[in-house]
DNA sequence: CGGGACATGTAACACGTTACATGATTAG
DNA sequence: CTAATCATGTAACGTGTTACATGTCCCG
């Protein structure tokens, strides 16, 4: 018993020297923010739920979110004081939770929502969640959105170009190797690059 | 007490009705398998864990592999009696556990090396490590994977077109979103089939 | 004598998926 | 009478990340 007291102890000493990081808000997080700022500040989880994973609009396009994920985020965004809930009563039917963006939730959406993402790879869910709400809650700032990130990509780009030419001294069987994986990001980046030109024109002037 | 009792029946009995599905690997562990393979057959943990995430070749630029995840990764193809698994004592070093492929491994591996994947987000991980073991394993199997991986491509290009060429009927606001998803698919679609075509001159005759 | 290499792991946590619990009402 | 809809959740599991525990040996 002494030795699982002492293990315990170290343990919780451990623990105590890890100092609680901040755990920053995840795609999901943002998407439920973003839908309760677009539907009037304010929405409930199994209305908010419709919105994904069905074929109501385009969001079920971009990513799903099962209700058990769902809640759970709503827990964490009333937690961290982003949302207020408030329970409805309702006569025959489960009780509703209407959950309302408050002033910081408003303030880290818009924060999100200025801010381009860093890898190739987070265009295909970050970057579109992004531009889905950016376009209706602020059309100027969707414009600048696009432009930000393809300033991105085209800096990922030219770094990607010049790892490339610093790779073609060594022919090496290995380097060919890393050559393609490089080559492969190359195109992936360029493509999204085009892809942005391409949306920034349709977003008009 | 009852009650929870009661509960806890409850639970067991949801429980049993799941038939234990049989969990697939993983990239992570599908790479140490390959590993293994390319190396004669057998290797230990902390000199596996020495390819990922160093400047150790190219594995490390395809995927990191934590040392935490690594031993549960081969604890679990142990279960699956993919690799045997033999301890090895040292004097004044920690004992050594020995991994070795086993036949069924081989088959698993082989089976995994032949399969392109489906979706083209996950040609940055899970095909780039296929290829990179095809390749050491056995070059005419690399070749065709590639040019699989490029008629799943291309198929999905063509499934992508129809679904934009679909939607060009009606031009509301939320259908001009859902095209340029499909676009930005495309785009990604289209330069991984670009990209393959590159790669599997490469790879001559 | 301090720190890094060697070698294998566990603890705690975050993130995610699938399935199910609950319990009334309404539509077919 | 069955099933879906409404509405909110939990259980169990799986994956992944970060940090740390353990203990010896070798190098500077």
């Amino acid at each position: 018993m002494a030795e699982v007291g002492a293990e315990r102890l170290t343990l919780a000493a451990s623990r105590a020297r890890r100092p609680r990081r901040e755990a920053p808000l995840g795609p999901g997080e943002y998407a439920l923010l973003g839908l309760l700022a677009v539907r009037g500040g304010a929405g409930y989880g199994y209305d908010l739920a419709r919105h994904f994973g069905g074929r109501s609009g385009p969001l079920g396009e971009i990513m799903r979110l099962e209700p058990g994920m769902l809640y759970h985020h709503l827990k964490k965004l009333a937690r961290d004081r982003l949302v207020t809930t408030t329970v409805e009563e309702q006569s025959g039917r489960p009780a509703r939770q209407t959950h309302a963006i408050t002033e910081a939730g408003r303030g880290a959406l818009d924060r999100w929502l200025r801010e381009p993402v860093r890898a190739t790879r987070e265009i295909r869910l970050d970057f579109l969640l992004k531009l889905f709400f950016a376009r209706q809650l602020n059309p100027p700032l969707a414009r600048a959105l696009v432009a930000d990130q393809r300033r991105v990509c085209d800096d990922l780009a030219a770094s990607l170009t010049a790892q490339i030419a610093g790779l073609n001294a060594g022919a090496a069987a290995t380097e060919a190797f890393t050559r393609q994986i490089l080559d492969l990001r190359l195109a992936q980046t360029r493509a999204a690059s085009d892809w942005l030109a391409d949306i920034f024109r349709d977003l008009g002037s």
